[in-house]
DNA sequence: GCAGACGCATACAGATCTGTCTCTTTGACG
DNA sequence: CGTCAAAGAGACAGATCTGTATGCGTCTGC
């Protein structure tokens, strides 16, 4: 196999898959190491614990679906500040009507460990404010009169939506984009007032 | 011991406050057998399995938290059909302060068993649904256009909420409140139009 | 070619988990 | 008092989990 330079991506790759479709506790090592076809000591030369192994997964999982992939969609759906912000709404509807649409490992991760000390948990927390803070700079560059409290809003009614979507309603994220919209009207017209 | 003949009780308010504290496979058996001072096989002689005991601590959670608790909160913190809308985040805001607040174990256990087929899925499914027809219920007395939409609305507000309070918020409640004044406004006002 | 690192395979240790079995004790009721 | 069902206590089975140890093949750099 051609593939000996590139174990610890292969072993990043399943797990990356496993962890965000099912979360973390109902994975095992083991299930980990045979659909990536890896020796289970060459997984841990590559990653010192399990929970080693889910901090690189939450890493890569900002890598690949908040900066690669959210953040080129709103590029790719809108063009002005304040269609951005929209346009993230537009993004989760695609997202929630893939047929293998996995969830929010962040969000599954966040409620999965409660302890608020764990680094998983910390880690997830920290994903999630990433995430906020993109928002706000959308906010921000919209107008809005308080791009902090903007973004909370803006991130609870997609998180909201994100639970919907995983209990099986598919308009979620159209029903959050009306509310969103009403947010921003609220949020930028002020000024004018 | 003259608690003899309500040990299933004993039991039952055991896993009730492990399952929603910490979720559904980070407690094991063991640890409710433990703490509620139990023999195993008493356990088993009153649920069948792990899985019926989490059923019955979802029920246990509609019966405590849905009904007796936030209808009652709601009852009491507002008077009219539209604020009681709006009471249901008053509410969820003093839930949220509390110093043991233990996220919703509803969503937790949704998430933490992704299999839409499995029972215990469906049964969080179907206690959310619970929520939101009661919301739905509220926001046709208040005169809302689309009872359904909105309530789809506001309880993806609350579950945002939940999740933001769940890694620390202590504001999501108020903020989640914001928008759904917007929300309802939105949805009664329209009519006047 | 050869040393050494890397990967595969697999057995294993030790913990934990669900669920069962057995034995003893206790309490309720006739 | 005697009976019987329920509860307590704890060992146990079997599965699964994380993590380690070992032995063997293979590729790479020198």
């Amino acid at each position: 196999m051609g593939d000996r330079r590139d174990v610890r991506a292969r072993i990043l790759d399943t797990a990356y898959e496993l962890f965000c479709r099912h979360g973390i506790r109902s994975v095992g090592i083991d299930r980990i190491v045979a659909e990536s076809g890896v020796a289970k000591m060459s997984l841990y030369r590559h990653f010192a614990s399990k929970a080693d192994l889910v901090l690189a997964v939450l890493d890569l999982r900002e890598e690949r679906w908040t900066r690669d992939w959210l953040e080129a969609e709103i590029a790719r759906l809108a063009t002005t500040p304040a269609d951005r912000l929209l346009a993230i709404f537009d993004a989760f509807d695609e997202w929630f009507h893939h047929d293998d649409f996995e969830s929010c490992v962040f969000m599954r991760t966040l409620l999965e460990f409660d302890d608020s000390a764990d680094p998983i948990h910390r880690a997830a927390v920290r994903q999630l404010e990433v995430i906020r803070k993109k928002i706000e700079a959308h906010a921000e560059q919209a107008g809005a009169q308080e791009p902090e409290n903007t973004a909370y809003q803006l991130q609870g009614l997609l998180m909201g939506a994100i639970v919907s979507a995983t209990r099986g309603d598919l308009a979620a994220a159209r029903r959050a984009r009306a509310v969103a919209e009403l947010v921003i009207d609220n949020a930028t017209s002020s000024a004018a007032a």
